[in-house]
DNA sequence: CTCCAGCTGC
DNA sequence: GCAGCTGGAG
């Protein structure tokens, strides 16, 4: 992978060419976001596009009516329902809210962990969500390894394992973590997709695997 | 591994 | 109908 460097180059290329169109400006990627503003982000988009999250203004509305932990904390079951509604799972995410306030209120006194292993005993809080946070708040290189990145690597690289994604992610992050796995999502949605990658103007075509064998 | 659980595009 | 959506818990 002496390449590695060139592929980012080209992400970040692609990242910064979608934005300037305006097509990847989610609200979410907009400024600097506390550890409060990334969770409650992940916790809107799970098992939900980004497109839904974006085009509701929950995200704005929701950040709106509970600026942080504790606004969220008096937050009435009905209320974040009503937010959530648009987006589906509204039953489930809410629940997940609630226990989650609780627990950050009354084991880590109102401030959401700035460690790995304390972020994984909240509840609601998995491996995905506690990385998500340390790279897009932080800055660090954490894997945020969902779906989109497990079926890029695949179908570009034919990686399989965990242990071998994780350490070819934060090789190929390196450069600027948060833009390349904002814009790994994205390349995951418009073109590494399922069923059948769009290979055409994918950035990392001339290194992909499943290109060379029957990309289009 | 299975379940969760609603909306969307196909 | 059905699979997929920036997963987590058991």
């Amino acid at each position: 992978m002496i390449f590695i460097k060139e592929i980012a180059r080209n992400i970040l290329d692609w990242y910064q060419g979608k934005w300037n169109q305006g097509l990847n400006r989610y609200p979410w990627r907009i400024g600097k976001k506390n550890p409060y503003q990334i969770l409650i982000a992940e916790l809107l988009l799970q098992h939900t596009t980004a497109k839904a999250v974006s085009d509701n203004n929950s995200y704005q509305i929701f950040l709106e009516k509970f600026p942080d932990i504790f606004f969220l904390n008096r937050a009435k079951i009905q209320d974040l329902i009503k937010i959530l509604n648009p987006l589906g799972l509204y039953n489930q995410k809410s629940e997940r809210i609630k226990k989650l306030t609780k627990y950050i209120l009354e084991k880590c006194e109102g401030q959401i962990p700035k460690d790995k292993n304390d972020l994984l005993k909240v509840p609601g809080i998995g491996d995905y969500i506690a990385n998500a946070i340390l790279t897009f708040t932080y800055d660090q290189n954490e894997v945020p390894l969902d779906n989109n990145l497990k079926r890029i690597a695949l179908n570009v690289w034919n990686i399989k394992t965990k242990e071998n994604l994780i350490h070819f992610y934060k090789k190929l992050a390196e450069p600027n973590p948060k833009i390349i796995y904002w814009a790994l999502f994205d390349i995951g949605r418009f073109h590494c997709r399922k069923p059948v990658p769009i290979c055409k103007g994918c950035p990392m075509i001339q290194y992909c695997g499943f290109f060379k064998l029957k990309g289009s």
